[in-house]
DNA sequence: GTGGGTGCAAAGTGTTTGCAAGTGT
DNA sequence: ACACTTGCAAACACTTTGCACCCAC
């Protein structure tokens, strides 16, 4: 059960192919569909293993050929927390303003959003004659509720 | 001529050798002068062909395999902004609270040092749970400045 | 002498791409 | 029909590793 954002950025998405001409087919709606039902962030191949439930024919090459047009409609946003594989993030377009922190543990991503430190980011990078295109908070550590509870309570808190 | 600091933090790097009862080789010699003798940020490219000016026996594998413990020690710092391959600092033991933003059209690093913002990233992380071991900031954007001149004339700034 | 170090080339890993066949419009 | 799409497997780019030889201690 999406949530009413989520249809909305789906309903987007497919706006924005139209506008590209570009076809819709199965494997795409099966890649379009997983996407947009997630609130989860996710990384390529677990994408195409969510989109293979939904229509075996789904290949990695047509996930990693969508994944740039996803990325390019704006409403998925990618991530490189310096692994070895880019992590993606549905809920770009609902909160635009986020930032994120993976825990180096269990890999579990919790989002916040500080308008501070964006502030503080945007006034710096001017200073250094730098307009910001992307900004990665990585903090390497233990997430101590993960570890224990093996899920963590203050996901997605707000630090105003 | 390196810098007082930078003879420094070579000493630290035979001591640290020295302790983990590994070896003096003329290779990681070439490399470990290399690394200390520069203020720039390198790629594992650009130190294979720098080091290998001091001693063409060094390999791609012996500075890959020495890269490891350079940032095990604590002096070299290794930086992910999402390009294909990582950038290492060698200025990190000398300013170890920096932060860096990288222009994507030039590959220009500058560092930065905000208490501001450190500040509140050691807030915001308490607040999500985390136990926070570093910390890091790496911004990626435009930089007007290099795009004309090729050169930032505001490298390294203060911004408390 | 011996255990760590080295270069080489092959293997790994996540991602991209050439190609021939398939398909939405 | 035509151009866009697809799956497959090979190609890629950076990094790691197995191995036989080498050398610092």
């Amino acid at each position: 059960m999406p949530s009413p954002g989520k249809v909305a950025a789906k309903e987007k998405f497919l706006a924005f192919l139209e506008g590209k001409s570009l076809r819709m087919t199965a494997q795409r709606m099966a890649i379009i569909d997983t996407v947009f039902n997630t609130e989860e962030h996710f990384t390529a191949e677990q994408l195409l293993e969510w989109a293979r439930q939904k229509d075996k024919s789904v290949s990695r090459a047509t996930v990693y050929r969508t994944l740039p047009l996803l990325t390019e409609s704006g409403l998925v946003h990618e991530m490189d927390f310096g692994k070895d594989y880019k992590f993606y993030d549905p809920n770009y377009a609902e909160h635009p303003h986020h930032n994120h922190i993976i825990c180096n543990d269990c890999e579990k991503i919790v989002e916040f959003e500080s308008e501070k430190i964006e502030r503080l980011e945007s006034e710096i990078s001017q200073k250094l004659g730098f307009s910001v295109k992307t900004q990665r908070l990585q903090i390497t550590g233990a997430c101590e509720q993960m570890k224990k509870s093996g899920n963590c309570k203050n996901r997605a808190i707000q630090c105003k």
